[in-house]
DNA sequence: CGCATACGCGCC
DNA sequence: AAACGGCGCGTTTGCG
């Protein structure tokens, strides 16, 4: 058995120089990470002193007694079944993602970024001239004076920062788009900017030897289970950019491309291979719907309802036929801010609403679907008396604020509470299926035929050999929607293509 | 000069 | 004052 601190590190240098891996292995951050998801970082010299009271010396002796004391606490919390079956498998699985990379087309972000670098200075000019003078751009504090105290834009109704600061955020920018031309300068330099610093200029400088871009995922990097991913993060890769294709760049054959599609058209398959996207079709809502056991919204899953539709249907008490564009946007973020625990304040702010009418819907959500606000209420309840809540496979979050003298303290703990069920749930069923996946592919010999490259909380992003696609994609689709079962069905979109940004 | 913080913003 | 859960990261700004 290999016992230590950061196993996935070691087990992609055995794989890396052709060396067999151990199957049994005990990682003690992640153990710890199980027994409190939100330490700060899980060292031996943190853990050492929070746990074991004393100074980390580095002896080995303070190594077993960390591990011991994990060992032991694993059980008492009933969380050997997550820990053995679950986070210790994935290990290899990550390690593999990590090893393998993400091919990139680098002429391609090459341009990308070439092509943002121009309109960026083609609108710092058009902005500068706006504002009759140099600044920079990228200080919201210069832009804030620039704003609202040279250009005199109406500040009615916007909001100010920490610093007392007029914001200028992108919902502010918003709002007074009308008010001055030099706004949608703005709004459009802030997008192209963005782009081109954090993704088309820093993958350039992290793309390896093998021409693949490598990320870390973070096991330890969430308070619900959920994983992170860093250096760089590929789980908020921009999936559809507002800004239209300038003039500029309308001339070259990018024509029609939105610049967020350029970007991710910049992550292909390997030669002979095609990427595919396995995507849980409305994961957190289906753990929801399970979870509580709401009658209706149960129904709505076994029926492959359109579930947003379905919801506004309900709240705005019409038939499913009758439901507008418009009423079906507002149940969805209706949809997702329960899951979040969202406030009459917050909802009104997303959806346009008045804060009085986004009150009537909530209440009439929780009307129309009372068990989920009786589910919601015992959730709070079992934090606020034991100062933690668990999921359905005992991953556990402390909360011990549920039952803080600050109200808001309080109300923040009660949504983190309501959330991490559902989300860790949702993050438990994706690490199951890709355990699952690797060890049926390793089974059929497919690991170089089909390989697991990205996950993103819902989705899982592969690389498959053509010759095998079609079977591979029944193949994982299938393990996915089967490898944790709900009370209502689990459903897998799969999409397919060439490059990231062009899938079908 | 490095570091922490505020701000802003990309994703699920 | 904040008011929506979970992340990582780039830039600015102030401080030591």
């Amino acid at each position: 058995m290999l016992i230590g601190f950061d196993l996935k590190e070691k087990i992609k240098d055995l794989k890396r120089s052709g060396k067999k891996t151990p199957k049994d292995i005990f990682d003690i951050g992640v153990a710890y990470w199980l027994l409190n998801p939100d330490e700060e970082e899980y060292t031996p010299e943190n853990l050492s002193r929070k746990y074991l009271h004393k100074n980390f010396d580095g002896s080995n002796i303070e190594f077993d007694e960390l591990y011991r004391f994990a060992e032991k606490k694993i059980k008492e919390y009933k969380l050997d079944k997550l820990f053995y079956e679950v986070e210790m498998p994935l290990i290899g699985v990550l390690a593999d993602m990590e090893v393998l990379g993400i091919k990139i087309d680098l002429k391609n972000l090459k341009a990308l970024d070439k092509d943002l670098g121009k309109n960026i200075e083609d609108l710092a000019k058009i902005i500068y001239q706006e504002a009759g003078e140099n600044f920079n751009i990228n200080s919201s504090q210069q832009l804030s004076r620039i704003l609202f105290e040279k250009l005199k834009i109406d500040s009615r109704g916007t909001r100010k920062t920490k610093s007392g600061k007029i914001s200028t955020d992108i919902d502010t920018l918003m709002d007074i788009r009308e008010k001055h031309p030099i706004v949608q300068y703005i709004l459009n330099y802030r997008e192209f900017y963005k782009l081109q610093s954090t993704y088309a200029m820093p993958f350039q400088e992290l793309i390896g030897k093998d021409g693949r871009l490598h990320t870390t995922y973070v096991q330890t990097g969430t308070s619900t289970g959920r994983l992170s991913s860093q250096n760089p993060n590929l789980q908020n890769i921009p999936v559809s950019s507002r800004a239209s294709i300038s003039e500029s760049a309308k001339a070259d054959k990018t024509i029609g491309d939105d610049w967020a599609v350029r970007l991710r058209k910049s992550f292909v398959a390997d030669k002979g291979y095609k990427l595919a996207a396995f995507d849980y079709s409305q994961i957190e809502l289906r753990v929801l719907a399970s979870l509580s056991g709401d009658p209706k919204m149960i129904d709505a899953f076994n029926n492959d309802l359109d579930i947003h539709k379905m919801t506004a249907a309900n709240v705005f008490n019409i038939p499913l036929e009758k439901v507008t564009p418009e009423e079906r946007r507002i149940a969805k973020t209706l949809n997702f801010g329960v899951i979040y625990g969202m406030g009459a304040n917050a909802f009104a702010e997303t959806s346009g609403l008045s804060v009085l009418q986004a009150r009537k819907f909530i209440d009439e959500y929780f009307s129309d679907f009372k068990r989920i606000k009786e589910w919601q209420g015992q959730v709070k309840e079992h934090a606020r008396k034991t100062g933690y809540v668990i999921n359905l496979n005992g991953r556990r979050r402390w909360l011990l604020n549920a039952v803080s003298m600050f109200r808001g303290e309080a109300a923040e703990a009660e949504r983190a509470a309501i959330n991490m069920p559902v989300q860790g749930l949702a993050a438990d069923i994706v690490k199951m299926a890709m355990v699952k996946i690797n060890e049926d592919l390793k089974k059929k010999d497919w690991q170089d035929k089909a390989r697991m490259l990205l996950t993103i909380h819902d989705e899982l992003l592969f690389e498959i050999s053509e010759d095998i696609i079609k079977e591979a994609e029944k193949l994982i689709a299938n393990l996915m929607e089967t490898v944790y079962e709900l009370e209502v069905p689990v459903k897998v979109n799969v999409k397919t293509g060439k490059d990231w940004g062009t899938l079908e």
